[in-house]
DNA sequence: TCTACATTTGAGCAATTGTGCAAATGTTCT
DNA sequence: AGAACATTTGCACAATTGCTCAAATGTAGA
């Protein structure tokens, strides 16, 4: 048994034994690995970001974002709809207006520390 | 002047003027959106992600990670680079190995808040 | 120097992504 | 019902991504 396809193992395996073990051991299940990943994917588009930062300060329908960003309507609407697919915004309806707004307090934290780390 | 190519200005555009121009006017530059995007976007994939949560534990070197995650050597040596570029891991070369590990603690705490994220 | 092994690099390719456009759907008002 | 506007959706296409393969580079020891 022991490896899967494209898997080529060094010969220090030895040596580094005990730490892959327990690195595997640690290692979240692929399917939590796959959240985490999605996750941080949405968030990695500027577009995106620049709708996350903006409704840092208020909730904003989609043609304020529209507005703000200076992308097309469109656009926007196919971006909020990544963030409310991953729980990223959320949203109430009012008329004709949809308004989009954090969904918790993890992304602000998130957002924040992210921030913090630019600057160094 | 006014509007970059795309934009559209909804009619409720006088009503929400004001969360609009504060909105704008709190939004990070563009740089600084690009570098956040850059960061988050390399977290965003579940290959480096893995190789991250491997080195929560320890320092680990190129085929370690390979045969951590069950992916080729050279997989992960264009990740590595990605996550390197991005200051988000570093190395030491020790003879024919080269270790990585995480760069600084914010990458830890923003896996944790991640994670914690998940579980809800 | 030659050999062995760890790592990096560049090319190439399939798969995914971000956007605009045009059409569809929702909602309010007359 | 019909008009006006906000939003969503499906399609198409250029751009980007992640991987493999093969070759190049780096390092240590005989």
């Amino acid at each position: 048994m022991s490896n899967e396809k494209g898997t080529e193992v060094c010969k220090v395996y030895e040596e580094h034994l005990d730490k892959i073990l327990k690195a595997k051991e640690k290692l979240p299940d692929d399917e939590v690995i796959l959240e985490v990943s999605d996750f941080f994917d949405a968030l990695g588009n500027p577009t995106r970001l620049k709708i996350l930062f903006a409704l840092l300060e208020d909730e904003l329908c989609t043609c304020d974002l529209s507005n703000i960003t200076g992308l097309s309507v469109s656009a926007i609407s196919h971006q909020l709809r990544i963030l409310k697919d991953r729980k990223i915004v959320t949203y109430r309806k009012d008329g004709k207006n949809v308004f989009y707004r954090l969904d918790d307090e993890h992304i602000r934290e998130i957002l924040k520390v992210a921030l913090k780390h630019m600057e160094e």
